[in-house]
DNA sequence: CTTATTTCTTAATCTAAGTTAATAGATACT
DNA sequence: AGTATCTATTAACTTAGATTAAGAAATAAG
């Protein structure tokens, strides 16, 4: 657990690297962001004073986010297998990845491609309820998922 | 930590309700959705065998999700506080709680609603960055956030 | 102070997805 | 089997928000 000071737009961590961290800022403001095919930066979380920021996601797995600062910042940086020793907590990491690549996914897909990343996450599920509810877990109507279907296998 | 088996279209749990539960599903499919003004479903988890699912809140407040079953489920019903004895849960279930708001933000409201939201919940947030970066945290276009100032305050 | 870079606003299109509505398939119900 | 309810498809139309582009403000930098 150190301790460090990073100036304003300095990079903490890039989108693919391993043994992420997590941050817990004591002054400043950080931000975690990913980029897009495009190159377009979607914003996941600002961590201003006391909070904690960092990618929900085990450390042996390339990381998702790019983490920097908008201010000049001051934070204590926590190893991640550190925080494992607790029981229960790879069940609420878990819980926490599946959120973020719910918000990534809300933030920066499309509506085919939020379908066919959960044809492809949730084989399963996709037979198992009506294609209504598909639809509303990926936030777009019916009709909608019903057009998208019908285009693709054309 | 109670098992019990629940029938199809059988609900768990209201939005509103105090001391909301966790469940663990051994067997059957789950699902918690919130609904909007408009009484519109908006889905937020599926829970088949072996996952966990409930709000990602601390158990005195109110929860904000409906929890019901859409198969015949045989689940496991899990008390929040036996799972807060653990150090330093309390910071994951802020993280969870957050994500969880942020979802559902995601799917059920329009740019304008984002926003007031953000406005209300991070006010200070929104003093210290540009302004595109909290349309790029809203998921909307710098230019849209533009209009919707100007449009509001008409 | 002056120039350069970044940020914000405005307006004119354009497009993905929502809404409405009507029809057809499925499932369940008696 | 026959009616009712729920689910999926299709098409016409509408709309929220994206994109593009240009100019104005503001911030930073020499």
């Amino acid at each position: 657990m150190r301790r460090i000071t990073i100036k304003k737009g300095a990079l903490l961590q890039k989108s693919g690297e391993l043994d992420s961290k997590v941050y817990h800022v004591n002054s400043g403001l950080l931000r975690s962001y990913t980029l897009d095919e495009k190159g377009k930066e979607h914003i996941f979380m600002f961590a201003p004073e006391n909070w904690t920021i960092g990618d929900s996601l085990p450390p042996d797995v390339p990381c998702e986010l790019y983490i920097d600062a908008l201010e000049d910042s001051d934070v204590w940086v926590l190893q991640k297998d550190i925080q494992r020793e607790a029981p229960n907590i790879a069940a609420f990491i878990k819980r926490l990845s599946v959120l973020q690549k719910r918000v990534i996914m809300l933030m920066s897909a499309s509506a085919t491609e939020r379908f066919e990343h959960f044809e492809q996450t949730y084989p399963d599920i996709l037979q198992r309820v009506p294609q209504k509810m598909i639809a509303s877990y990926l936030g777009i109507a019916p009709e909608t998922l019903s057009k998208l279907k019908r285009e693709r296998h054309k």
